[in-house]
DNA sequence: ATTTATAGTGAGTAATTACTCACTTTTTAA
DNA sequence: TTAAAAAGTGAGTAATTACTCACTATAAAT
């Protein structure tokens, strides 16, 4: 219902920019905590407002209403989403650059992986809600599909060109490999962001060669 | 708090198994398809009781708590997904019909996707509320894991010993191919559940291909 | 130092929530 | 046919919900 414009909000939020007071910083932060543990339906204002230590008042002064609250706490890890992993790794290759597309897809992974760590309980929070709210992955489906899978096409046709990849129709070779990665994602981080110590480095190679070399016995070679 | 013990609750539900008034079956019908559209948190008994036609204690009547009401919409289901899991493809594999693994995978693929369009809704009830539970969770990732994942492996080292599969280690291929395979039914069910008219063998086969051979291009044989 | 704007408060509100219970209606058993 | 059991009802309840508002405390601007 007010959502409606994505785009709008995140410039909205941008112009603003104010910097937060010590009790929004503590607000968000327990948002995105008990978003993430028990769900934005499962949360109320109330418990937000005591476990950050703040009247509830307080948070409805800064936020109006607490789907914007939720929105407060997605567009930002939204805005430095997209775009860093838009430039950062797609120009890197498209430019001079020539790396196999085996090297790509690792700083790919490398990269978001690191983002990902960095933004544990938030991607928590992403996850559980944009499997919840049809409004959401209305807003967020075609705004990602844009801006990320029109530049990864690109990279996908650019290696094809080269000979490196089987000619599998482009969009389909995506959408494979955005369910895998985005599936590792969504088991390593939500469904099971406990048990394990494993070492992540070896489980992303094993990644890449499942992307690369599918799980066949390969012929002799090793 | 009340799910407690997922199997007791499983085996205490076959055991009564009386069969459902009309008004029951209405219950149910309508709890799953507001539960699939909204999520449980956003549901309320009484709108599910006015959508029903029923009077809200009727619901309660039958199922004394909205938990075990959702419960009730999702055992069933695990019910008939585990076991037919577990039974109808792997014995079939591992007795006497002698399949390559792709044939194999291909059987397993078809069978499961028959089986979750038969139950949509569920499903994404079930994978919302997965996701959003960790209860839920703790108790269905254990029981999935006995029950599915302990056969699966069985499952790839007898190709393995057959000289089909790469020597990637076998927890790691199963955690590949469910990921792949769990990420590529919430994507098409969950995620992306209207946009497309798309030839869903076809789909199949890119999967399977996907997963058998990578994206890499194949050395020239086509 | 005084005005002005912003941050913060917490009691209060109307609406909604899951759930109860005394009661009636229907189905099953004897 | 009658007694007993089960199904169904809907007004009522206590608790919780997101949110408001008149007010105070603090910071910024003059």
């Amino acid at each position: 219902m007010s959502i409606t414009n994505l785009l709008d909000a995140m410039i909205a939020q941008t112009r603003l920019s104010k910097r937060q007071t010590d009790k929004q910083q503590k607000i968000i932060e327990t948002s995105i905590k008990l978003f993430a543990e028990k769900g934005y339906a499962n949360t109320s204002t109330s418990e937000i407002a005591k476990e950050a230590g703040v009247a509830e008042g307080t948070i409805f002064r800064h936020y109006g209403t607490k789907e914007n609250l939720l929105l407060s706490v997605l567009l930002p890890f939204i805005k430095a989403s997209i775009p860093s992993m838009a430039e950062s790794v797609f120009n890197e290759v498209m430019s001079n650059h020539i790396l196999c597309f085996e090297d790509f897809l690792r700083a790919f992974l490398k990269n978001r992986l690191e983002f990902v760590h960095e933004n544990k309980e938030i991607f928590q929070v992403f996850i559980k809600e944009i499997l919840y709210s049809e409004e959401l992955r209305k807003e967020l489906i075609p705004y990602f599909s844009e801006n990320i899978l029109q530049r990864f096409s690109k990279v996908l046709d650019k290696y094809k060109d080269l000979g490196e990849l089987s000619n599998i129709p482009s969009p389909i070779l995506q959408r494979m490999i955005f369910t895998l990665v985005g599936g590792y994602f969504i088991s390593r981080f939500v469904l099971l962001p406990d048990h394990r110590e494993i070492d992540e480095d070896q489980e992303i190679e094993h990644l890449i060669r499942f992307i690369m070399d599918g799980i066949k016995k390969q012929s002799q070679g090793g």
